[in-house]
DNA sequence: CGTTATCCGTTAAGCGCTTAATTACCCTAC
DNA sequence: GTAGGGTAATTAAGCGCTTAACGGATAACG
């Protein structure tokens, strides 16, 4: 094979007919019969043809890709697998189709914004994926007066967008009841920034279930995700104050970094400290003690946020689809409190 | 602003111009007058045009994308910080040019050959990435005949194919001389696959050190990057014959399952066994105890890559470019072997 | 047997942009 | 006064594909 590509005009040459009929043949359409449609895509996989999808995307507007921004600091981003194994579930649900994924991580929102418009204004995707929500995310208004179709992973919170969402709340309760179950009745929840939809809505759980089950000393504490950060609060949270016997972090690398405090502070995890990550993974698996986990079906939120995207992009309602259900995964690091 | 584009005839329109002018002003070529042009870009940021990528491309045979693709199973690509950290640096490096990024995460090989002669059939990308070259990789032929620009994240091997790569092998060096000083002399290497190019490139400067440095006993074991293979290798090594001091890991995750299995060997950490990381991450430091590593410019690496590559588009010559070098973190995970 | 429908295929316009070729005009030079 | 040379614009073709609109057969129908 050379460095030319064929054309629909190549292959119109080639069976003898015109371009239209081969445009025809090749996108399964009424208009020609049976036994040509047939000769012309044995031509055309015979020169090895390839839809333009410049020129696809120019006569009918489609653009055949879908687009991914995620604002995070680069020094956060590495850490969590999160995104990585979003990337998985969504590239799980575009395989064999015409469908690519732009994809974008900026270290502030503006430039994310200015990248959803700029895609929008070369006409490079059909539609956008939106992480992360926060309180009137501007992002939201941007896509409505774009008419960018779009699908929030996240819980829905904005009426009319559709979105793809995992129970979190119900999580939050069961992670609640499973340490008061062990007896834990002082718990912290160390939080992600505040400003985040999910964090918000898991903090409500946390403080709706907590009330339910009568812990007046269960609270919410913020950090940034980072290691740094969570080692900062956990320390002040261990010593200052009554402090709790438990403590339930918004991630992963937040936990471990907890555990390494607690170490320092040379309280034993888990028999004089609890702890609980949000996100399983690896790296829960890995540690010693094993970090006991939420598993949330991270995959399955991709790919699911990518049906719905192109069924939206196609025209389809404004679902607001629920995934699974989060389980909580024991391993090493919850167990009965010390008994003081 | 409406859902609705701007094209240049909006512009021409609004100008009194005729399209050509409007072109050739917005791309500040020869062909208008100076006065002209400022009244066309006004116009132009008054209406919030935008080109249109496909009418572009199709024009002007560019895609103003470049293409990557990352073959790794799910298992394994969310755990490491090393393709979040490398996407990092190669959207730095596209900031604020033309330029997006494809991204695409395959399971096998020839999903990732079918994805790039996808990408080059439909002129969607203008060049590609590639990374984890293993021996006679059968991309460097794909890209060959298609005539797909290409850059290599990695050691130079292919002698006409540019591509940034990292002195690995001093690193290598530098490790097994620090081990050394520190009184190892059984020292292990636990390699990646086979046929990695990269790992064979460390295993031979690992190989070749542990020689001059007149260490018969220097080895090297293989397993597939994730923690289960590395927990079997590993406790394969120091339960069999005599066992090594020293453990040296090709990635940070089998480093840490090394941790591990040395707890549960009920091997002290540094005190009977030393261990190194190779990239390394949060992981590393979150650790207990912190994994000593060595550190490369992993953002770096794709900043480079791409400003090659966008060089290589425009006709430029196939550099191979090294960046800065490695450097060894010492933590808390390497110290004297015990004195038997 | 003339009239419709039906099927198969062609024509040509158009998507938004670039760019070679061309025209129109103004200056300068001889 | 006119040839020559810039400069500033327009014109139009073309990138590869889709798709209305159209045309020519052939089959079906009364």
């Amino acid at each position: 094979m050379v460095g030319k590509r064929p054309t629909i005009s190549d292959i119109a040459k080639a069976a003898g007919v015109s371009t239209g009929a081969v445009s025809y043949a090749l996108n399964n359409r009424p208009g020609v019969s049976e036994p040509t449609r047939r000769r012309i895509m044995d031509i055309a996989d015979r020169l090895g043809w390839v839809p333009s999808s410049a020129a696809r995307s120019l006569s009918d507007g489609r653009a055949n890709a879908i687009g991914l921004v995620v604002d995070r600091p680069a020094r956060v981003i590495g850490v969590e697998p999160y995104f990585m194994q979003l990337i998985s579930g969504i590239q799980g649900a575009l395989a064999g189709g015409p469908t690519s994924l732009l994809f974008q991580v900026t270290d502030n929102s503006a430039a994310e914004l200015a990248a959803y418009r700029r895609w929008w204004g070369e006409r490079r995707v059909d539609g956008v994926l939106l992480v992360d929500l926060v309180q009137n995310d501007p992002r939201v208004e941007l896509v409505r007066e774009l008419r960018l179709p779009a699908v929030v992973l996240g819980e829905p919170v904005v009426p009319d967008l559709p979105c793809v969402w995992t129970d979190d709340e119900l999580a939050v309760a069961e992670v609640l009841e499973y340490l008061v179950a062990l007896g834990h009745r002082r718990i912290v929840r160390v939080a992600g920034p505040t400003r985040f939809v999910h964090t918000q809505s898991r903090s409500r759980a946390f403080t709706a279930a907590a009330a339910r089950l009568g812990l007046p000393d269960a609270r919410v504490v913020h950090a940034d995700y980072s290691d740094e950060a969570a080692a900062r609060v956990t320390r002040r949270v261990l010593t200052s104050g009554v402090a709790p016997t438990a403590l339930v972090f918004d991630n992963d690398v937040m936990a471990v970094s907890a555990l390494g405090v607690a170490h320092e502070l040379g309280l034993s995890v888990p028999d004089q400290l609890s702890l609980v990550a949000w996100d399983d993974s690896a790296l829960c698996r890995l540690v010693r003690p094993a970090l006991s986990a939420v598993r949330r079906p991270i995959a399955e939120r991709g790919a699911a946020a990518v049906r719905l995207l192109l069924d939206v992009i196609n025209g389809g309602p404004p679902d607001q689809v629920k995934t699974s259900d989060p389980e909580l995964v024991p391993r090493s690091t919850t167990t009965h409190p010390p008994t003081t």
